[in-house]
DNA sequence: TTGTAGGCGTTATCAA
DNA sequence: TTGATAACGCCTACAA
């Protein structure tokens, strides 16, 4: 009842009598066979209840059709859901993805990738931000980053700068008296850096009053709550009676100051207008609809399993890898919602 | 520049004037050379910039050291938190993971497990739920599910009747009239089933009054705001001035309720009281910090990854699978926040 | 302490 | 349309 022995090639080939080049045949170019020889062999798999192994076939023909991806963490939604959307591409492209979370250090990522590499991943997808992209390009395998410092590799991002001016335009166009922006402090080389420039490049260019404020947010629910209720405060000092116009830089952030405002107003003061990004699952789910510059995730996604396999096809076919690496570039999506709006 | 070709282990032997053998020693048992060879072939090793090729090592001693993982998806964060928590034990049991999300129907999941199965992975973590485990156990692989229909394989679940009885008893000690469970149509043979009869039978045992309301609810945002209004309009008629108990199946669903009714009255009013349950992110986010009926997310999936990696061990040992499916229950941990124990 | 030889289950190359 | 044979890169007796 129990076959302990696995069937291989050699078995079906003694059974059918045919030679173990044959059955390979069968699997991969089945029409070189005569019809007749196929249906016999198709019979001895099922008879003999065959089961394919593919680490014996990666060994010979050197294709894993593995993809390795790291990613920094799952907490935040865009990375969950990046994950899930490069994952859900196996339908179309047929790569498998070994997948590593975890950003703590640079040692610990390293070998994240040298045990990718020791399985032989054709490609590599990479979120985490440790590694520099001049290390990682040098390791020459195809690969794409997402939203992360790309200078030296192929890579898919939004473009954080327009993100940046539609929110500031958002705001200017609700007539708000002053715009501004809530963010922690941001590596000039990271993509979501641009969002920074862009509001403050908009709001200069037509000469608004706004403010940039990098706070230390994002390292825990309390503490965001305790940095945005001071700003809060302040900000009711210094624009008493002025539209305020707020743009965080993300959507959990806007939607623990819509909450801290809603509590202390029982509703969100028309002099309050807010714009998160991301445009994730908590914008749609906040007290108030928020708006947000939203990211084309599944955009992001597909560009870079996309740029991977096509840079895996051109190693195959010899075509080496291009020296300067591709940045493809998402436009965000500008979703308005209530805390904008305002009630329809 | 660019060594095209990889380097092995009879490029090293031969540099060396060692054996293959001896190289491979070199790996796997070390203490047993000479130290001066030692020395030798890691000088080799760096000269050479050796690669390890851990694909041809599975061919050959037949340890992929690979655990598959599939998921329904990551959108709940009880999955990406689980997936989490799953991937990062990697640092303790040095298993890689093979991930697959999606489970549109039992066509794909088969032939995600039957993908997998041809990676030779040496054990497999299921949470989806569209395979019956009556035919995941014939896999005869080391496995274990979480949170799902687990009959005939070992599994991992959190104690879903405790968690019941927990949420109707913290109702009940803040005097609430009458106890209210709101759910989706839910399946007897999943774990989850049993929050529906963990807070049953606490209420019938205390003569408590209560109510089981069953709706389509977890389908979209906007639907569940929808469900949640007919509701409330609902009990507040028939119990306008009684105290309200309400326990949701899910965070996010008590953190849409709780929107609702602060929207309403701009505040929660003295009169409802919340119980959600995972103990999510959501539940600390919401507007007023929700209580909620945790699961040790950690614990499931520590626990799920162990019991792979002991039936995995004995099997090496020749042990066989047991025959009777090992069920591990974790407790549920009672969390009490702002939504039932009002202001501090 | 080190080496020889065979095997793991496929695919690739040449023939027939 | 089919076969024989040699890879692929490592591990594991068994020998020395």
């Amino acid at each position: 009842m129990e076959p302990k022995k696995k069937i291989t090639f050699d078995d079906i080939a003694k059974y059918t009598n045919f030679s173990k080049t044959t059955i390979s045949r069968y699997f991969n170019d089945p029409d070189s066979l005569a019809e007749e020889s196929q249906r016999i062999i198709s019979e001895a798999l099922v008879k003999l209840n065959y089961k394919e192994n593919k680490v014996a076939r990666i060994l010979a023909n050197g294709q894993t059709e593995f993809i390795g991806i790291i990613v920094p963490e799952l907490y935040h939604r865009f990375f969950s859901e990046v994950l899930n959307r490069i994952l859900s591409t196996y339908e179309t492209y047929g790569y498998k993805f070994l997948v590593f979370v975890g950003d703590r250090n640079e040692e610990s990522e390293r070998r994240y990738i040298r045990e990718l590499m020791a399985y032989q991943i054709e490609g590599l997808i990479v979120l985490s931000h440790t590694i520099s992209s001049r290390e990682l390009a040098r390791l020459q395998i195809p690969m794409a980053t997402i939203e992360r410092e790309d200078r030296y590799v192929c890579s898919v991002n939004t473009d954080n700068y327009t993100g940046g001016r539609l929110a500031a335009e958002l705001l200017a166009g609700h007539d708000c008296d002053v715009l501004i922006h809530i963010n922690s402090p941001t590596d000039p080389h990271i993509p979501a850096y641009g969002r920074i420039t862009g509001f403050q490049d908009f709001c200069r260019e037509r000469g608004l009053e706004h403010e940039l404020l990098f706070r230390d947010v994002d390292r825990s629910h309390e503490g965001d709550q305790a940095i945005l209720r001071e700003i809060v405060d302040d900000l009711e000092e210094r624009y008493r009676g002025k539209r305020k116009g707020i743009f965080l830089s993300n959507d959990i952030l806007a939607s623990t100051l819509l909450n801290l405002l809603f509590r202390r107003y029982g509703r969100l003061p028309d002099d309050y207008k807010i714009v998160g990004f991301d445009d994730s699952p908590t914008s749609r789910e906040a007290i108030i609809p928020l708006s947000s510059v939203g990211q084309q995730v599944d955009r992001l996604a597909h560009e870079a399993v996309g740029l991977v396999v096509d840079q895996i096809k051109a190693r195959k076919e010899g075509r080496p890898l291009s020296k300067t690496p591709v940045h493809k570039v998402i436009d965000p999506v500008l979703v308005r919602r209530e805390s904008t709006e305002g009630e329809r």
